[in-house]
RNA sequence: GCGCCAGUAGCUCAGUUGGAUAGAGCAACAGCCUUCUAAGCUGUGGGUCGGGGGUUCGAUUCCCUCCUGGCGCGCCA
């Protein structure tokens, strides 16, 4: 689909094998970083040099004797350097490729791969005892990007919360909530050891007292516990809703418990024989399955005699599978990445038929926060942070978006807030939503439906500009990008695609006028900013960013 | 000490799974608005791809080793 790749790489594959080249070459055809050596170009002849015995640049030689190049849709084929064999791709195939970018409009890009099948993407995932943080907004702008190309892909994607609404952090949250409520009365505010200090614990308080006069006193622990979640709950509702994000599905891991799930895990992991019984606690022999030293699932009498956090989370990925999930894909905090064995090692330690590498992870590694020239230390518990819902004020939602999305997840991320918001009009999402806005204005000043544009009777001759037949090349690399990202669960992919394809249009809109040109080269040009608006568009969309007509 | 991630231009980062002369943005400097948006465009300068070995036609990319930074290594979550 890309630029005509797929007929040449075939093209190249049979001609190889014509030559004697085993049933399963791949050659590896790529974009030369040099235009000038052509459009497409691949290293087939050295790879195969060794195995036929035969010096790389004869070879070539017969390779390019061997194939059609009507078949492969190339106007010519040149031998350069050690044996690379580059490629100039046929007009007709670009225009053929331009002219099905805008028959398929808004599905240009997508791809059937995932044949329908179901997955579920989980993400944030944030304990509900504080606002969503920096971190968080790294994590939904991720989770939601990669459930997003999955969807392009044809996979049937679910974006799914789990509330980790049970444990000591929320018996925390219930004893702040009970000292902030006591203050109001009158006694002096001793938050507990371990619980939260930050200002909206004292807010939910005074709520609570409102909606409970009987219970001024903060005497009932279970029903603070369930108001502050609720709350809280409530919060994290509103964050990710400014963000653009949307959950299909809510897990509580609370519910784990009541239904009796995280019993029956420990039970089955019993019954399977790999536990044992050390120092009173129950432990998993993770280290069976990889893990340095193996895990306790419930702690000792005088520890509490509770389950350790990974066994509802063993459970909960049961749950997953059970659900019809053949596949699970976690976007998470590097600094999780423990739970990784942990949690595969407990469901193969169930021996239930779940594969080895299930659930998948994507990690991303730290945002630090830089406000003043200094780093802000984010603790939930001390109350210092900034919230996702600051940073959207702040730069808006598209910035931030795109800021989080164009770097790796494996790298760490600096977010400087005065830089984000002082350079907030020089944000590379604007150059982009930019280059889109240009394009519209076109047709807008110009009176044209883009919608009627017609690929079909315009002379694709007419597009003889450099920057114009680069243009078109770089668009119908759109579909590849994203399935590329889409299996590498990489969405700066296609925000680093995004960025590069705006140059080439602001670039193009510099140098050729579209409007009261002749008719012929006129109506190629619109069809050419049709094709790029199109692109630029859904990219953006798939990025969860907004595509504006005007800026 | 062990494990995971990273180290590329002054700064923030890409680099198509091993390719040809390593690229963008910002910052600096010099230019371009009577023509569809100057939130834009053109040009200039800027590099020991952390160091050292190895693998091969070819390494920023793969392997080994060392250095630096982040994260993790709990009967916390």
């Amino acid at each position: 689909m890309s630029a005509g790749a797929d007929a040449l790489r075939a093209e190249i594959v049979r001609a190889s094998r014509a030559l004697g080249a085993p049933a399963d070459v791949a050659p590896l055809l790529e974009r030369p970083r040099d235009p000038a050596f052509g459009d497409w170009a691949t290293n087939v002849a050295m790879v195969l040099a060794k195995p036929l015995g035969q010096k790389p640049r004869d070879l070539a030689q017969r390779l390019i004797d061997t194939m059609d190049r009507n078949v492969a849709g190339i106007s010519s084929a040149e031998i350069a350097g050690p044996g690379f064999i580059n490629f100039r791709l046929d007009a007709g195939t670009v225009a053929r490729g331009i002219t099905a970018l805008l028959a398929d409009g808004e599905h240009f890009g997508r791809a059937a791969t995932g044949a329908g099948s179901p997955v579920v993407v989980e993400f944030v995932s944030a304990n509900p005892t504080g606002p969503l943080h920096v971190g968080h907004g790294r994590q939904a702008a991720l989770g939601d990007a990669i459930s997003s190309l999955l969807e392009w892909t044809g996979w049937r994607v679910s974006r799914e919360f789990y509330y980790n609404d049970s444990g000591v952090q929320i018996e925390n949250l219930a004893l702040s909530t009970q000292a902030r409520v006591r203050e109001l009365g009158g006694a002096p505010l001793q938050i507990p050891e371990g619980g939260y200090h930050g200002a909206y614990i004292a807010e939910i308080a005074g709520r609570y007292v409102a909606e409970h006069p009987d219970d001024a006193a903060g005497n009932d622990l279970d029903a603070l516990r369930r108001f502050a979640v609720q709350e809280l709950r409530k919060e994290q509702d509103l964050d990710m809703q400014a963000f653009g994000v949307k959950f299909e599905t809510y897990y509580l891991e609370s519910s784990l418990y009541t239904d009796g799930r995280v019993e029956r895990t420990v039970e089955a992991l019993r019954a399977n024989g790999h536990t044992y019984e050390k120092d009173g606690a129950l432990f998993l022999r993770t280290t069976d399955y990889g893990d340095d030293q193996d895990r306790v699932m419930r702690k000792s009498a005088e520890k509490g005699g509770t389950f350790t956090y990974f066994v509802p989370d063993v459970a909960y990925h049961v749950t997953k599978w059970e659900r019809g999930y053949t596949r699970a894909i976690n976007v998470q905090g590097a600094d999780h990445h423990s739970t990784v064995t942990r949690v595969r090692a407990g469901l193969q330690a169930l021996g239930v038929g779940i594969p080895q590498g299930y659930p998948e992870y994507v990690l991303h590694q730290m945002v630090t926060v830089m406000r003043g020239g200094e780093e802000v230390k984010i603790s939930k518990r001390a109350g210092s942070y900034v919230t996702v819902r600051d940073l959207i004020d702040e730069v808006g939602r598209d910035a931030v978006r795109y800021f989080f999305l164009m770097r790796k997840g494996d790298s760490q991320l600096s977010f400087d807030v005065d830089l984000a918001r002082s350079q907030s009009e020089e944000n590379p999402v604007y150059y982009i939503q930019m280059a889109h806005a240009r394009l519209a204005n076109i047709f807008r000043v110009g009176g044209i439906d883009p919608s009627a544009i017609d690929a079909t009777q315009v002379d694709f001759g007419q597009l003889a500009l450099v920057e114009e037949t680069e243009l078109m090349k770089a668009l119908l690399d759109f579909p590849a990008i994203v399935a590329g990202a889409a299996e590498a669960l990489e969405p700066h992919r296609v925000a680093t695609y995004l960025h590069d394809t705006a140059g080439r249009i602001h670039l193009w809109y510099h140098k050729a006028h579209v409007l009261n040109e002749p008719e012929p080269l006129m109506n190629a040009r619109l069809v050419l900013a049709r094709a790029a608006q199109q692109v630029i568009r859904n990219g953006l969309t798939m990025l969860g960013i907004s595509a504006p007509e005007r800026m």
